[in-house]
DNA sequence: ATTTTTTTTTAGATTTGTCTAAATTTAAAT
DNA sequence: ATTTAAATTTAGACAAATCTAAAAAAAAAT
């Protein structure tokens, strides 16, 4: 069961486009994959014939299991090689998208397997979005403001809504940036703070102004 | 200046056939690539045309300046991806390289570097071949019986040439393996025993038999 | 219920990398 | 110096993935 990047580009495509279950139209599939209708459809054929998806010619397309299946394990290399370009390499969280679509068509399982163990396992990848494990599960993942965190949860910050010069130098303050794992100890209610705490640091804690401006990702399949 | 992953092959392919300067014939090309006479013909007449080698029919072939530089760049592609397989994802030094024949087409030079670094710029691959700098030069390499290895040079294990479980769990005890590193301190003239240094680990010493038995690589580039 | 517009598909070409079979050149052998 | 053998190239074809232009189907508009 190998496939060529092309078709694998084209299976991810359509996973991404069929959002809850509903069929994928020829060109919205090509404005993704900046190509031409004529060539999705010819494209199409071939994956049908592969029963990768259903397709009947003008009522659009619907991935099968085994369709989803493939564009899981990519969307997973694509994600965990994602995290291995910001956490070991020390890329930039923007700049690591285009590096990953080269990536993520390496073939190797094991290779896959390997770095997942070697990256700890991690849940989400950058940008918050959850990695499928190797049988293709995919975890449940909340993103919320830190506001709203559930008590003891640990979640990774994955964005910062205000981007002033006041707010990136508290943040560097507290030596919090994009990808930093955390989770709320407590709330103060006199005056709306939050406890946080961080793997190997003393606790501290934060306004809420500061806290409705962070945005986290976090893991709710066995919540 | 990007090229495909065939013409790649080629040019990497033909700069291990060029082992002096000699020129390479197609069906020598045509063994090495696993495909046929007439295609590597074909495909030369494109490389020249893109000014990466020397060819006129029927002579034979030799890569030119530029044709060199991008051999270079693969190749230090691939033994820095092996290095990473085996130093930080554990494999042996057996199964990467299939592994890194994909992934040194990769493109992005960034990428590269930043692995390098990672890696902690390792002179050598996991067979002790040497990898080329990010300019494409190559240090040089000297491969000997570690009784050979010249006092306080540090050089890494290539191979093992006894393979008896009597050997491997001598090798075991003293916690060597392929891509050990270590330097030779001193040789003792009464029994010709050998001082080992390894990084943090106190030194010890080893019998003439099995520094005989052990193969190292080490750089000779500014010796 | 037509007509118009949009979407999608077909038909025919093109590029890249490969192949087989036949022709040609070079090298080896008598 | 021919003949034979080996190496190399040409000619023509094919699969994959793409394209343009034209035809066909579905959807929207009157």
């Amino acid at each position: 069961m190998k496939y060529s990047s092309s078709k694998e580009n084209y299976l991810k495509a359509i996973f991404h486009l069929q959002q809850d279950d509903s069929v994928v139209n020829t060109n919205a599939l090509a404005r993704q994959l900046n190509t031409k209708p004529a060539s999705v459809t010819d494209m199409l054929k071939k994956l049908k014939a592969q029963k990768l998806l259903q397709y009947q010619p003008y009522k659009g397309v619907k991935l099968t299991a085994d369709g989803k299946k493939v564009a899981l394990q990519i969307i997973r290399k694509h994600r965990l090689w994602e995290y291995f370009l910001v956490d070991k390499l020390g890329f930039g969280w923007e700049e690591v998208h285009e590096i990953a679509e080269e990536l993520e068509h390496i073939s190797s399982r094991k290779l896959i397997d390997r770095l997942e163990l070697f990256l700890g396992s991690p849940r989400t990848d950058p940008h918050g979005d959850p990695i499928p494990d190797s049988q293709g599960k995919m975890p449940v993942i909340q993103q919320t403001a830190l506001l709203d965190l559930p008590l003891k949860k640990t979640a990774a910050v994955i964005s910062v809504s205000n981007q002033s010069t006041a707010m990136l130098d508290l943040l560097k303050h507290y030596h919090i940036g994009i990808g930093t794992k955390l989770q709320v100890n407590r709330r103060f209610e006199f005056d709306q703070t939050l406890e946080i705490a961080i793997a190997n640091r003393p606790v501290f804690t934060i306004s809420e102004l500061l806290a409705s401006n962070l945005f986290v990702a976090y893991d709710t399949t066995t919540a």
